[in-house]
DNA sequence: GTCTATATCCTGATAGAC
DNA sequence: GTCTATCAGGATATAGAC
């Protein structure tokens, strides 16, 4: 019925969707999931909270929906490095743990991994979506890396799990080290997130250089 | 006055405090910060909210009560070893990343990180005291351990950000994953504590093994 | 699709008897 | 030191007008 005027409101619903997913997420990261209101939230979209509530059907949903958001848009990166055929296997390595570093550290998806852990014993179907399309796409696209340089010759082989604890852990740490003291002052030289970075790598192509 | 009845109040006014603090550390780690209300809490200990609130001022105090009061055991450990004069440099580091493991996943102060991160906006000062009086002792006693050992020749100088970097940073996050995915019913196939210690071991002693 | 107004419940915290 | 009783406020969520 009328579909000519459908796509146009379909549209700008879901441009309010959006808006309020942005905000909210940047609310969530800033005071945790039981720290922050729908009132707030309402507040900070210039809405009212039973327009939230026409749009997301709670605040569970609204969490979901911001967390899921970026998805995509953080393993983009990741995919992009691996199906590129210019690059030597220990590119490809160097430039997947820089751009795990970036979305870990910056992307709202990656800081909001402690606000997972916060809900994940109230929602535990958060932290299982968390783990199926965030965690495990990052570890089948590192992976794929390494099996490609093992099978070159240039990378030797290694234990999937012990790659995987030392290639995330340091990151996540960072990231929630750097979310924990936030109040800092002097945070970039006390998690100065280059020089690890840079550090990091050296160590993961020593666990992967071949011979002895 | 009356100080020969004085004694045993206050011990069975320690005692209470140091069952509270016990229980709601649980309930804590079970549900979170905000996820925790006072009255659950009073239900937990068999008491009345009232009765809390001789105990502790609020809330808060309660938290910092629970984290503060696992300090000093976690902490015992790793002086032991660090103090210990029959161990050699690659057995302290070997006993004391055991021991990071064990305080770390096990212990109620290392599992309560994630919960740190998440009140450490509103309440600055539990981020601080947790940096100061865990985080930094920590450190400092697993770099005594390296500068012995660069001392004596057995280790190679490394950089110490690089080093606390890859150390603790594995450590953390399985302790945090292992938070956040408890749901999961093969947590230990999937986070196998020791198989990971043992590798990441491995890798720490590489860094340090003198000669190219 | 956004509003005003309200329902219902639970929160942290306190007063005062015993 | 623990209780009963209660407060004031804020939480999520909904009803219904426009």
């Amino acid at each position: 019925m009328e579909t000519s005027m459908l796509d146009p409101e379909e549209k700008s619903k879901a441009d309010s969707r959006e808006r309020i997913i942005h905000t909210t997420t940047g609310l969530f990261l800033e005071k945790g999931f039981a720290g922050t209101s729908m009132s707030t939230i309402a507040k900070a979209c210039d809405m009212t909270k039973a327009s939230l509530y026409y749009h997301f059907s709670g605040k569970e949903d609204l969490f979901i929906a911001c967390v899921t958001h970026g998805y995509a848009t953080a393993l983009n990166a990741l995919t992009v490095i691996v199906a590129d055929t210019s690059l030597t296997a220990e590119q490809k390595l160097r430039a997947a743990i820089t751009a795990l570093y970036e979305t870990t550290i910056t992307s709202p998806v990656g800081r909001m991994s402690p606000l997972i852990a916060e809900v994940s014993r109230a929602f535990p179907k958060v932290a299982l979506s968390f783990h199926t399309e965030y965690i495990e796409p990052q570890r089948e696209a590192l992976w794929q890396i390494v099996e490609d340089g093992v099978a070159k010759g240039v990378f030797a082989p290694v234990d999937q799990n012990q790659f995987f604890h030392i290639a995330f852990g340091p990151i996540v740490t960072l990231s929630l080290s750097r979310e924990m003291f936030a109040t800092f002052d002097d945070l970039d030289t006390y998690f100065p997130v280059d020089a690890l970075r840079v550090g990091h790598t050296d160590v993961l192509l020593g666990m992967l250089r071949p011979g002895t």
